[in-house]
DNA sequence: CGGTTTTGGTCATCCAGCCGACATTTGCTT
DNA sequence: AAGCAAATGTCGGCTGGATGACCAAAACCG
């Protein structure tokens, strides 16, 4: 990928846009590229040394295996979503990111450059703090969930979220491009497949959703009601 | 407090060593101080603007009340730590820190006073950022560990935390000085007072600790082999 | 188009640990 | 020292939801 091309994807960068042109180009030279399509893996925790991604363009999920071999989704990130290691403790054992969406374009640097550049830069510093705080929050919020909400409470707030991200509005249904399998959306809300698909039909049979393989319409009165 | 009391507080605060005097002194300027003793609430979510806390001596906890009225202890936190609002979002209901030890100093200054000062100090944004890092990794852990390990497992990595940070050691045995209630050990790790207290008692049985209102006697041995 | 893999659907079984209820112990207060 | 509130102990009943097993429907692919 060439200057120009790196150039004008940092360019466009929620993160980056308050930098001048002289410390993108900067940037810019610590800066690798990669394209994935649906499917391919992008990066691997115990990958090299410390690097901080940004996804550029699509949708991937970052994924645990666990001791018995289960894929645990633990995240579904979007464009202009940072992942990778952030600190020195590395104690992930198995973490890798999986492209979703079609194409996926992410860049990526060495946390030590990146750190440089932060520290010459206080606006990028304090625009990192403020995204990290975010992510801490949406932590916290997770992990309440988790121990006051029994399952369908917490497969509602999911949908609710995940609607109000990524639904488009016709009259008064939402209608979701389904990527997820039933199996990621369990792991998400950290349950099993076959109670997510039981509680789906569920809402099925109660009029407030419906849905195919593809696609997730959602009767947005009905489950903002419950 | 006086501004030189105020000043050496900060001189030797984690955080605030990478600062030169005359940003301390600037520093100095926007803070409060405050005190409290056991059992003594330090402050509130929903108190006047957002402000960010650190804590100077002493440990607190940090604590929420659900729907039900009841005390969830969201966080134990010591000297040097940061509390308060990171970001903008302020959705929690009812969080409070409330004073665990009997002498407790922390400082606070208001969010934006901070942002400005790690605007034109990109060592401390840096410190900050890591700092951060630091605190999603710790949630990150305590998430996983309340989706994979059974009650049982999540007290024993709790109890080896514990020792770990404030355990002194004598011979094989690490001695706790137990601040805490059945109970808050019990919404640290999201369970119940009852199966604390059992569990607590089986590991008596089998030799691995010792334990009275005040004090937590580990045997390191049967701890670490568990 | 047939065969194979992945995803979704359904059901019976089972158990960790929550919950309520109550007894006992400890420590604090006046 | 008496009284009281908070913390600890103990038990049995109950249930949300995990687990495993098996089948049906799509999707994928040569």
């Amino acid at each position: 990928m060439n200057l120009e091309t790196k150039y004008w994807h940092l360019h466009n960068h929620k993160l980056m846009n308050v930098l001048s042109s002289n410390e993108l180009k900067e940037i810019c030279l610590i800066t690798n590229f990669k394209t994935a399509k649906k499917g391919e893996i992008i990066y691997f925790s115990h990958d090299e040394s410390n690097r901080v991604y940004t996804l550029k363009r699509g949708t991937i999920k970052i994924v645990e295996i666990d001791a018995k071999g289960n894929e645990i989704v633990k995240d579904i990130l979007q464009e202009g979503d940072l992942f990778g290691q952030f600190t020195l403790t590395n104690q992930t054992l198995d973490e890798y990111a999986v492209a979703v969406s079609d194409y996926v374009t992410c860049c990526s640097f060495r946390m030590d450059d990146f750190e440089q550049i932060i520290e010459r830069n206080p606006a990028l510093a304090l625009r990192y703090t403020k995204w990290m705080g975010f992510r801490l929050k949406r932590l916290e919020n997770r992990y309440a969930n988790l121990v006051f909400k029994d399952v369908r409470t917490r497969l509602i707030e999911f949908l609710k979220d995940w609607a109000s991200k990524e639904g488009t509005n016709s009259n008064d249904e939402t209608i979701l491009k389904n990527y997820l399998t039933h199996q990621d959306i369990a792991s998400l809300i950290c349950s099993t497949r076959q109670t997510v698909t039981s509680l789906f039909n569920d809402l099925k049979e109660k009029g407030v959703l419906d849905y195919t393989r593809t696609e997730i319409i959602i009767k947005n009165d009905a489950l903002l009601a419950l």
